[in-house]
RNA sequence: GCCCCCAUAGCUCAGUUGGAAGAGCACCUGACUCUUAAUCAGGGUGUCCCAGGUUCAAGCCCUGGUGGGGGUACCA
């Protein structure tokens, strides 16, 4: 069927180029988006003035000699009438063996309909590109998820509400940019391929560079790059973009995901509190208007100051315990008794998360603070606490969207926990970073945030693969 | 990785107790010079995800697989 209906379309291809038409053409010079010419539409027909404009055709509504369509660009769909008396039998012809899913060109003047739609009255046309396969239905559209996220340019011509996801996408990383460019901070690019993927747990990608001759990774943070940046003298910087980690993949998590980092000398964590909140509460007056909102009926307001709680009492409240008092070996303990697992000596990461995730009763974004440090092996200890670190994380909506701490600048510190965190494991500690400490790093604040995540807060996207254009899926055989 | 759910026409979806594969849109043929999800007349175009099995008979029941979704584990 499928064939068949593509053998129609062929046909017609071949007809086309019988009588002469070139199916896919050139440049197309357009006297207006579709938008403009709405917009500006009553002056432009008084003046009778000719416009160009291209896009695809979604609608064909043929009537013997004289036809209507829809024809579409980014910015918006109108109506054009072709006249065979106006454009003449070949031209006619043509339009005949037009499909939905074409695109061309049209030059013409502009009219109302006598009930009031905007249309052009067609005078010229130009095939600009056949389409080979048959779209989507002109109701229902595309709803099957699978192929909205493979064939994600179809989810896009169909589903309005996608196209404004990755319009929001495309905003929140643009305001985020002005924001922090504002504040003085630079924007700087550090590797994706890594010999050693540090600055975070989680398996990396790898890779080969044949004429190095070298294993390489995908990177699974910038971290440790930005960090050595602080050590060449750049006091404010970010890096918004992708990493990656070899990792399962759920309605939280891709395997290659935008992060920004962004990085302060001389600051701490709670600047880096207050930087976050600031820059959330711009976002959502860009995006909403306001700064309260709903994710998926759970109210998110983000007037500031979010609410804060110590890892502490968190744990206190859930488990009973006083790490401050009793130490951290209690808690796992209890933790363990709680059923979560341990990885070796170590509480996993993702446990403790998604523990702190279940214990926050509000949506509104709340910060985690002050970790044990053996959670945190990078995070400057708390100078009237040392077994706890300046380190927040911030829940919203049930997950976790950003981790920030005050940056460990000691490097002897530095590696020892390095060292600690490799016992037993296969890790390697990254010697080229420990040595950039040791030249000096000013002491300094660093923010992480899922850039992904953020977008699904601000989007109402219950899953990653929906704030991404091309999520990770499984290969298969075109059909 | 494990558990649960889903897969029928190009798209959106029905399919009863196991008894001759359906609808709307799209598409094809014809009519139609202001329609707008155009209308009217006619046409069903299919590897029922794949491979086996049970049965006189399987879209439907069973086993295995593939892809997707959700949960869970690793991870942000």
């Amino acid at each position: 069927m499928s064939d068949e209906l593509i053998a129609q379309r062929e046909e017609k291809l071949r007809q086309l180029r019988e009588i002469g038409v070139k199916p896919y053409g050139g440049k197309f010079p357009r006297t207006h988006s579709v938008s403009k010419l709405r917009e500006n539409f009553d002056r432009l027909a008084e003046l009778k003035e000719e416009v160009a404009i291209a896009g695809r055709v979604m609608l064909m509504r043929m009537h013997g000699k004289a036809s209507f369509a829809d024809l579409r660009d980014e910015t918006g769909k109108i109506q054009i009438y072709v006249k065979s008396d106006i454009v003449g039998e070949r031209t006619y012809r043509i339009f005949e063996l037009l499909d939905i899913g074409d695109f061309f060109g049209v030059k013409g003047s502009l009219f109302k309909t006598k009930t009031g739609e905007m249309s052009i009255l067609v005078r010229e046309l130009t095939l600009l590109s056949k389409s080979l396969r048959p779209l989507p239905e002109k109701w229902h559209g595309l709803k099957d998820i699978e192929l909205r996220y493979r064939r994600r340019y179809l989810d896009l011509i169909f589903n309005e509400e996608s196209r404004k996801v990755f319009e929001a996408r495309r905003k929140i990383i643009s305001i985020t940019r002005e924001f922090l460019n504002e504040r003085s901070f630079r924007e700087v690019e550090t590797p994706m391929l890594q010999p050693q993927a540090g600055g975070a747990s989680g398996r990396p990608f790898s890779t080969r560079a044949d004429a190095l001759e070298m294993e390489l990774f995908l990177r699974i943070a910038p971290e440790l790059y930005l960090k050595r940046l602080l050590v060449g003298g750049m006091e404010r910087i970010y890096e918004i973009n992708k990493s990656f980690r070899n990792e399962g993949l759920s309605p939280k998590h891709n395997p290659e995901f935008t992060m920004l980092e962004v990085y302060t000398a001389y600051a701490d964590y709670k600047d880096m509190m207050q930087l976050t909140e600031e820059l959330f509460q711009e976002i959502a007056r860009n995006i909403f208007g306001k700064l309260k909102f709903t994710y998926r009926g759970e109210e998110i307001d983000l007037t500031p100051p979010w609410r804060r709680i110590t890892f502490s009492n968190a744990m206190k409240e859930r488990f009973d315990v006083d790490i401050e008092k009793e130490g951290v070996e209690n808690l796992k303990k209890k933790l363990k008794e709680a059923g979560v697992k341990l990885k070796g000596e170590k509480v996993a990461r993702s446990q403790l998360v998604k523990l702190l995730a279940d214990l926050l009763t509000s949506s509104s974004p709340t910060f985690i603070t002050d970790y044990p440090v053996e959670f945190c092996p990078l995070a400057k200890r708390k100078a009237d606490a040392p077994e706890l670190t300046e380190r927040f994380e911030l829940f919203m909506c049930g997950f976790e969207i950003a981790n920030a701490y005050s940056e460990l600048n000691d490097p002897r510190e530095q590696k020892e926990r390095f060292m600690k965190q490799a016992e037993g494991e296969k890790e390697r500690i990254d010697e080229d970073f420990v040595m950039a400490l040791e030249y000096g790093m000013p002491p300094a604040a660093g923010l992480g945030i899922g850039i992904d995540r953020l977008v699904m807060v601000m989007t109402g996207s219950s899953s990653i693969k929906d704030v991404i254009l091309f999520p990770q899926l499984k290969a298969t055989e075109v059909l």
